[in-house]
RNA sequence: GGGCCUGUGGUUCAGUGGUAGAACGUCUGCUUCACGUGCAGAAGGUCCGCGGUUCAAUUCCGCGCAGGCCCACCA
């Protein structure tokens, strides 16, 4: 200790001892409830970024007060299957998966995850969170396929899984079905056309913005309500260049203001299309592959926009536009490549929600949400779904669906709870008829995997936890995702909550814009970590309400390492004049000491009140104001004389003072800057206090009686304290200049004996009784 | 179009039914004895606008305006 802090040092130093040691550790035995958490496991993508620094940083607060008053579970895991983990390692090896043998992509896949994820872990424990990283998952090790897998055949014998060949939403670019959750909205130009139909040989208008979708169209709507076109009811529309006919429809939906008022119905254009041409039993016309190609004639294999571009130029040549404009109009895309999404029919499995919508939201509002408006985001996420939950996706790499098909009899063969987990493209099943069963080649989509981390979690160490889990925090983004389907598992295979609170994070934003990598206006969590250390970018992650996004800026980084100094030099200062301190609580207090004792009982109540409400700004700031001000600014310089030329008594008062004093600054901060306050805790602390780590002892209570007088007199001291500063201020003198002090009767009364510290931090020559004089002395 | 959030000194943000706060920045001054990465002091705000409730509104309610996020709109 005592020299210039070095937080790369130091903070690597406790990383790697709270590891070795296993200060983290889930111990089933110790005392008191166990505060549960279930961790999100982050997205293996090669490096943490600084989104995942602000949330793990935010619940690494909680979680570490939370260890201060009872036990903790909190396991750590990564994510680390489905399409995201398919486009990284597309990225990191530069291959497609769909062009290799699906063997050897998944090997690829399982290798490239063993090289890097340790590399992407080190980043979490470089940030100090406090997880037990021997309670560690991947989504697909053995134990998360297995408890995946079960699910599924559970939920499938339960009736709540089901398979459908239907129109899902699909991702042409990734060549697989895709959720409802995963669509992104994308601003686009497009050019929305007029186009002549033909009717009895008249002109039918109709405008589209995708005229490529001509040779799948189906049927015509009009509006029975409509005057211009109720005539049309019943006839028959021929299509422009391609000339074949398709009824005319009334259908309430076709808006009578909207375009030409004749609304054109293709297999399939949106959502919409899809309901009507159900609603309708029309036959629909398949024109596109699962790569987003078309599938006749000379269009054949080329992709949809390029066949825009034909069509329309086609159109035009045969004078087909009546009209045409360039509007700018948002689209579907898929959230992880940004690719407009087609709708194909497809068989696909589902998992029943549109159900239990309501069920749904009632389990919403049996968790604690912090803060409560993010239950909001849940409940119109839920009101707002139009599909069921497709979890099946065509691709590789993923939990494997355990199930074959018997193509004679059409019955579908679930694998044995015994055999779990496993893969149905390695193992031959035959059907009660005799015949061998057909292999499930898709894969599970990762949240149905990752939506099922309590039970992971829990698995992990025996189950000795149980659901519902205390807290599960995450950021605001996946509240569709993440927390809701973890909600719809939980209600399913336990009929319960999955956590009793959720807690949600904000973004982190560049002068209030939302950081991204196509932005270019990325701040690198990595940089801050070299730069300023872990507890200075916690500092700042403490510093913003829940729930609320943060505006970076780099002073926020330095005011965090200011705030550091102050601690380091502070903490130095207490615990050099502490070598001769005898621990013993003295007979008697000095006033003075009472006062500061008082105030920090009092605040630590107050801090321990705010981390459990989830405040953690609040706390950082009460802390932060009562360490800086009273602590340093006042306190301290009152002690130093009774320090410096005192004996006995009345520095041993000071010293006991000081040494629970900070020892509670520390423990306070510790969930905050746990580096810096581990190190002066180890420098110091530990040699007289019981526990190995500050982070594994207990909150700091104090056995005090709150006396008013005290407070009053503290207050009064400060006041002309203030006073006196200000006085040497204005005369522009130095604050160690000697003064000539007056104070009232009734006021010396109050300060009683503590007089002397008075006429010590002012450098009163002498206090005198009389009206409130301030005065220098003649030279 | 719907939902939610935000709007407070130059900047970033706390906060409260009864004189408005912090950090940074600015200005002035102060260095033997933890820290000048410090200390002391100061300047700086019709708390977005308009109504309503109230003895009292920056705070509660309603309506606007502006910004952000999510959803819907894709004929």
């Amino acid at each position: 200790m005592l020299k210039q802090y070095n937080f790369k040092e130091i903070e690597e130093k406790w990383r790697k001892w709270w590891e070795k040691e296993k200060i983290f550790k889930f111990n089933s035995k110790k005392k008191g409830k166990v505060f549960s958490v279930d961790t999100p496991p982050p997205t293996v993508s090669g490096k943490m970024h600084i989104g995942h620094a602000f949330s793990y940083a935010q619940q690494d607060f909680i979680i570490r007060f939370k260890r201060m008053t009872g036990n903790v579970f909190y396991p750590f895991g990564t994510d680390d299957n489905g399409l995201p983990t398919e486009r990284l390692i597309e990225k990191l090896k530069n291959v497609k998966s769909k062009s290799m043998p699906r063997e050897d992509f998944i090997k690829l896949c399982l290798d490239t995850l063993k090289e890097i994820t340790s590399d992407f872990i080190l980043d979490w424990k470089k940030l100090g969170i406090s997880a037990d990283y021997d309670a560690y998952y991947s989504t697909i090790d053995e134990n998360s396929r297995k408890i995946s897998q079960k699910s599924f055949i559970e939920l499938y014998k339960k009736g709540l899984i089901y398979k459908k060949k239907f129109p899902t939403i699909w991702c042409p670019e990734c060549q697989t079905a895709i959720a409802q959750a995963e669509l992104e909205d994308k601003q686009e130009d497009s050019l929305f056309s007029t186009l002549k139909f033909m009717c009895e040989g008249k002109e039918l208008l109709i405008a589209t913005t995708r005229p490529e979708l001509l040779p799948a169209c189906v049927a015509v709507f009009v509006n029975p309500k409509d005057k211009r076109h109720k005539h049309l009811i019943g006839k028959k529309a021929k299509v422009p260049l391609f000339d074949f006919e398709v009824p005319i429809i009334e259908d309430e939906s076709a808006d009578i203001e909207k375009g030409t008022g004749v609304l054109m119905v293709c297999s399939y254009g949106d959502k919409f299309d899809v309901d009507a041409i159900n609603r309708h039993k029309l036959k629909p016309r398949i024109i596109l592959n699962e790569d987003g190609s078309l599938n006749f004639g000379k269009y054949k294999g080329i992709k949809v926009k390029e066949a825009r571009k034909i069509i329309l130029s086609e159109l035009k040549e045969k004078e087909l536009i009546k009209e045409q404009k360039s509007i700018s109009h948002v689209v579907n895309v898929h959230d992880k490549c940004g690719t407009e999404i087609e709708f194909l029919p497809t068989e696909q499995w589902f998992v029943k929600i549109l159900d239990k919508k309501k069920k749904l939201i009632e389990q919403g509002k049996k968790i604690k949400w912090h803060p409560e408006f993010m239950f909001k985001r849940y409940e119109n996420w839920v009101k707002g779904l139009e599909w069921d939950w497709s979890i099946s996706r065509d691709r590789y790499f993923g939990v494997p669906i355990p199930v074959w098909h018997c193509k004679r009899c059409n019955k579908i063969i679930l694998a044995e709870e015994d055999e779990l987990p496993i893969d149905p493209m390695q193992v031959k099943k035959k059907c009660i008829c005799g015949k061998t069963a057909e292999p499930e080649k898709k894969v599970l989509d990762t949240w149905a995997t990752s939506s099922l981390t309590p039970q992971i979690a829990s698995s992990l160490i025996s189950n000795k936890v149980k659901i519902p889990f205390s807290l599960r925090p995450q950021a605001h983004d996946i509240i569709r995702t993440w927390a809701f389907y973890t909600i719809v598992k939980s209600l399913y295979h336990k009929n319960n909550i999955p956590w009793k609170n959720i807690m949600i994070s904000g973004f982190v934003t560049l002068h209030g814009k939302k950081m991204s990598k196509s932005k270019g206006n990325v701040i690198e969590p990595q940089a801050i970590l070299e730069k300023y250390g872990a507890d200075a970018l916690r500092f700042w992650a403490a510093g913003s309400k829940l729930g609320e996004d943060i505006n970076y800026q780099e002073k926020d980084l330095i005011t965090g390492k200011k705030l550091l100094t102050k601690l380091w030099n502070a903490s130095k200062f207490v615990i050099m004049n502490l070598k001769d301190y005898k621990l013993e609580k003295p007979k008697k207090l000095e006033k003075i000491d009472f006062w500061v004792l008082q105030k920090v009982s009092e605040l630590s109540n107050e801090v321990r009140n705010l981390y459990e409400e989830y405040n953690i700004a609040e706390a950082r700031k009460k802390i932060e104001l009562f360490f800086w001000h009273d602590f340093c600014d006042n306190y301290l310089e009152i002690i130093k004389n009774r320090i410096y030329n005192k004996k006995g008594r009345e520095k041993e008062s000071a010293q006991y003072t000081l040494y629970h004093t900070l020892l509670t600054i520390l423990k306070l901060f510790s969930p905050i800057t746990p580096f810096i306050t581990e190190e002066i805790y180890q420098n110091y602390f530990k040699e007289y206090e019981k526990e190995k780590s500050i982070h594994i002892s207990k909150w700091p209570t104090f056995d005090i009686k709150k006396n008013k007088d005290v407070e009053e007199l503290g207050n009064l001291f400060i006041e002309i304290l203030q006073k006196v500063r200000k006085y040497k201020t204005e005369k522009k003198v130095s604050l160690k200049k000697e003064i000539v002090l007056q104070i009232e009767k009734e006021k010396l009364k109050q300060i009683g004996s503590a007089l002397e510290d008075l006429k010590a931090v002012t450098n009163a020559k002498e206090i005198k009784e009389g009206p409130f004089k301030i005065e220098l002395p003649n030279p």
